[in-house]
DNA sequence: GCGACAG
DNA sequence: ATCTTGTCGC
C-alpha cells in the first residue's frame, strides 16, 4: 500500500496482480478494509476498486490527498512494488504436485478428519479420528492465527499451519480434509498438499466444486478424470490413494449429507472449541 | 450484466 | 468461514 504515492489510486484487481495473482483482488479490498480499523496509518484508502468507488470512509482521505481527479478519470496508479507471493506460492504447488503418488489403497480401519473453525483473530483445527464402528478413538485441537486471509486456490496456505499440528497427534490410516485434493487448478489442494507434509493418504471432500467440470459423477479436469461425486460431497484423491479408493473409502465411513463421519465431527469439535462451549 | 472460484 | 430469524421442505 505504501508504494502507492500520495494523490494515487490503484485498484484492488491491480494490487492483486503485483501479489502474483488478480483472483487475490477481493482479499485484498477486504484485507484495506480490515486495515482502516486495525492499522489506520497504512494508507488503505488509496486502494479503490475498478469502477472507481472507495471503501466506506476513504473519499475524504483521497480528498486530503489531492486524488480526486485520478479517481474520477480512473487514472490508476500501476508501478505497484510487492512481493510475488501469490505467484511463489502457486510455484510451490506445482512443484509438490509431481511428488503425488496415487495408488490403490487398501485396510483402511482407521480413519481422522481435519477441519478448521474460525472466530475473531483466532481458528481452531480439530482432527478426530474414528474406528470401522465410527466409534471416535482420538481428538487433538490445535488453535492458530490465521497468517494469510481466505484466496480461492491458496487455502491450504491459510489453514495447514493449524491442521498439520493437529493431524501429527492423532494416529490413523488415512485422514479427510474439508476441501479438495487433486482438484485443484495446480492438481495440489488443501488435502493433497496436507498429505504430503503428512507422508500419509488423504482424501479432499468438498462441499462445493473448485474447478472441472462434471461428466455424470466424475469430475474432469484437463481431460482427467480428478474427482467424483460421493452423497452430496466432491471426493477427490489427496496422496497415497488413487480416486477409486478415495470413493471406497469415503463411503465406508459416509452416513449421509455432504461429508463423511470424520470431518462432520471435526467441524463440530473445531466450532464448540473456538466457541468455547 | 453475467458468471462464479474449496474455506 | 462468519454475521443471524424465521421459514420452507422432506
Amino acid at each position: 500500500m505504501r508504494s502507492i504515492p500520495p494523490g494515487r489510486v490503484s485498484s484492488f484487481g491491480d494490487i492483486a496482480s503485483a501479489l502474483g495473482d488478480v483472483r487475490a483482488a477481493l482479499a485484498v479490498r477486504n484485507e484495506c478494509l480490515r486495515l482502516s480499523n486495525l492499522a489506520p496509518h497504512v494508507p488503505w484508502w488509496r486502494a479503490v476498486s475498478s469502477d472507481g468507488k472507495p471503501l466506506p470512509g476513504a473519499l475524504e482521505r483521497i480528498r486530503e490527498e489531492g486524488g480526486l481527479e485520478h479517481l474520477r478519470e480512473r487514472k490508476f496508479f500501476h508501478d505497484i512494488r510487492a512481493w510475488p507471493i501469490f505467484r511463489l506460492m502457486a510455484e510451490a504447488q506445482r512443484m509438490l504436485s509431481s511428488e503425488l503418488d496415487l495408488r490403490p489403497l487398501k485396510g483402511v480401519e482407521v480413519a481422522a478428519g481435519v477441519d478448521v473453525s474460525y472466530g475473531g483473530e483466532e481458528a481452531v483445527a480439530a482432527c478426530v479420528s474414528v474406528d470401522s464402528k465410527l466409534e471416535i478413538v482420538e481428538v487433538a485441537y490445535e488453535r492458530f492465527v490465521p497468517q494469510i486471509p481466505y484466496v480461492p486456490t491458496y487455502l491450504a496456505f491459510r489453514e495447514l499451519r493449524g491442521m498439520l499440528p493437529s493431524a501429527l497427534r492423532c494416529d490413523f490410516d488415512v485422514i479427510f480434509v474439508d476441501g479438495h485434493g487433486l482438484s485443484h487448478p495446480r492438481m495440489l489442494g488443501e488435502a493433497s498438499h496436507l498429505g504430503l507434509l503428512l507422508g500419509k493418504p488423504s482424501i479432499g471432500v468438498a462441499k462445493s466444486k473448485l474447478v472441472g467440470r462434471l461428466e455424470g459423477d466424475r469430475i474432469i479436469l484437463q481431460g482427467r478424470e480428478v474427482g467424483a461425486v460421493v452423497g452430496r460431497g466432491f471426493v477427490s484423491p489427496g496422496h497415497l490413494v488413487d480416486l477409486e479408493s478415495s470413493i471406497k473409502i469415503s463411503k465406508k465411513f459416509w452416513r449421509e449429507g455432504k461429508q463423511p463421519l470424520p470431518l462432520i465431527l471435526a467441524h463440530r469439535l473445531s466450532k464448540e472449541a473456538i466457541r468455547g462451549s
